[in-house]
DNA sequence: AAAAATAATACACACGTGTGCAATTGAGAT
DNA sequence: ATCTCAATTGCACACGTGTGTATTATTTTT
């Protein structure tokens, strides 16, 4: 029960292994009634062509990356799930790395993807990310890389993000807007381009309000619900208590409410919540809260298509970034 | 700036690529100094291994592959996190490949499994697959193969799975035990195992309580918030109107709240909701549901281990399946 | 100092595929 | 029948790695 080679099937038709790959091919040098003889018994034998000989033949494989530092974030296996449609449609093959917040994980990932000699990556980075010099030894190998979400700017690859500083510069508004004074703000490292943005659309939101209250933001190194849970309490007990608190990741959130809830405030009246992601739960859940929503599958279709292009173009100075804007959803007004 | 091999650091070190090739496996046959030499060498020009050409000069690779109807639902991309940890710290790589619930799209994959030299497979089948022949190919070409979660009983393979009788059961109890006495139940296509257990265990529960509500079950072929929204929509219009509904999935839930709050009925005193999985976000809702909690963490392990069991013995007959029970959590009493 | 034994390295091949080039076949033209 | 040219196929090699075996280098023994 050995695995079929186009030699077993030169040997089996009189050819020499060759043809049969020309065959297979399509080439044009081969007799049409032989290429149907051979894709015929092909089709019989039930022929797999063996990508590991491919891939060393052609020093190129069918094997795309992704690296994201959580796989079971919903932002991230919405990426994860779009991306592998597209490719799998494109006759590629996904693996998944997860850095787990870890750079030191994340260098060793590097190094398995050069081992495994995948085509090309998409990334978003570790918490502690800050030198990219484990992503610049990718370029090193002609490998193309395309940065999502959470990029490094010291390194000329394309990027796809959303525009977070706008984001958290609307949210203010509507807060603003809507009345809300002491606005807290609770963010990650500022090293990431992501929380170094938001935090600058905040800053400005609060001088264009001409908010009194003094800036408020509290950075936390870990993004979990026991994390949430404690800043969003000691937020709670200080004086004055903001009227507004915008998280800036979904499981803090979770933490909020927690505390929200044990202090007996209400949402919105009390206090307005701020959050960033579309579990649908938020939906349906009576803590009316304000949700700041990504375009995963856009920022997916993204990131697919300017690797798809890198891999096709040998020229690989096309440095295109995209970005896309957040969409802001109040769920106090979609629910009845 | 060429990758650098094997040969290449033999051809500078004046010596033959094989003995480099040892020197790098601390092969006994290699002089200490020359392993010294090889090993400090090739450090220092960043070699790395081309997994390729290793995985087509001994037939296997170090690719484990998961298969899954969806890699953005809750449960799987838990499970996928999981199982790339696990994997990764064991030297592999994990490839991921999406039916999206289509039988052919999971023939499509099976088909790129066997042309990548995947060295193992877990998998989790898709809603419409009765017939498992695309999955007995994998053991024609004795890949390893270990189904979760959604299985295929015509297959000899090992299974991991969640006692979805007993938990159904177990939670019909609980609701005669609450005083429900008209309990629903949305569930999927009876074809499949984790269906056609839970609707045993609801039939069983139903008699077992000598419920006198006639047996309410309804079968839907697609989970999403738009088909639980139509069919809770259409239960609670009926008369006698249902005092418990159970959910078999998630987005399932998520319509039917929709639904009973449309209805202006309160949880958990007008009806009792029961859902499927461990979204954290349920625990902070002021819809006080039941959940039923699938050990998403055992799962995967238990996934992993028997695959690297079968990877590591070439004995293929050892067919052990693991079950493990589910915890039904009471968010009415959780929170307060 | 020569022979024997052992240690260390080199050689050759295989894995499955694709491609440049040579060899063969076939047909048409003279 | 011979020549030409095109169509078709075969041959040889390369991709990077590991391993059995032959070969060389070194040590031990007599």
């Amino acid at each position: 029960m050995k695995r079929i080679t186009i030699k077993d099937i030169a040997r089996e038709l009189n050819l020499h292994h060759s043809t049969v790959s020309r065959a297979l091919r399509n080439d044009a040098s081969v007799r049409e009634e032989t290429r149907i003889r051979v894709s015929n018994y092909a089709r019989e034998c039930g022929y797999q062509i063996n990508m590991s000989a491919l891939h060393l033949r052609g020093n190129k494989s069918n094997t795309l990356a992704v690296v994201v530092p959580n796989i079971n974030h919903n932002f991230f296996s919405n990426i994860i799930s779009v991306f592998t449609n597209l490719a799998f449609q494109n006759g590629y093959v996904v693996s998944v790395f997860q850095s787990n917040e870890s750079s030191v994980q994340e260098g060793e990932i590097i190094n398995a993807l050069i081992k495994n000699n995948v085509a090309g990556v998409i990334a978003s980075i570790a918490m502690d990310t800050i030198n990219p010099a484990h992503f610049e030894l990718l370029k090193q190998y002609r490998i193309p890389l395309v940065f999502f979400d959470r990029i490094c700017h010291g390194i000329a690859v394309p990027k796809v993000t959303v525009d977070n500083y706008s984001a958290l510069l609307e949210v203010v508004n509507i807060l603003a807007r809507k009345g809300c004074t002491r606005i807290a703000h609770i963010t990650g490292g500022s090293k990431m381009n992501v929380f170094k943005d938001r935090q600058r659309g905040y800053l400005d939101g609060i001088k264009q309000n001409k908010l009194t209250y003094v800036r408020k933001e509290e950075i936390v190194a870990s993004f979990d619900i026991d994390t949430g849970m404690q800043v969003a309490g000691k937020l709670l007990s200080e004086d004055p208590v903001p009227d507004a608190i915008i998280c800036d990741s979904h499981f803090l959130v979770l933490g909020a409410i927690f505390k929200i809830k044990e202090k007996g405030l209400k949402m919105p009246d009390d206090i307005k919540l701020v959050g960033f992601g579309d579990n649908p739960y938020v939906q349906v859940t009576s803590s009316k809260m304000i949700t700041v929503v990504q375009p995963d599958e856009a920022i997916a279709e993204a990131a697919f298509d300017l690797l798809l292009r890198k891999l096709e173009n040998r020229e690989d100075d096309i440095i295109e970034d995209r970005t896309f804007s957040v969409k802001i959803v109040d769920n106090a007004e979609l629910i009845t």
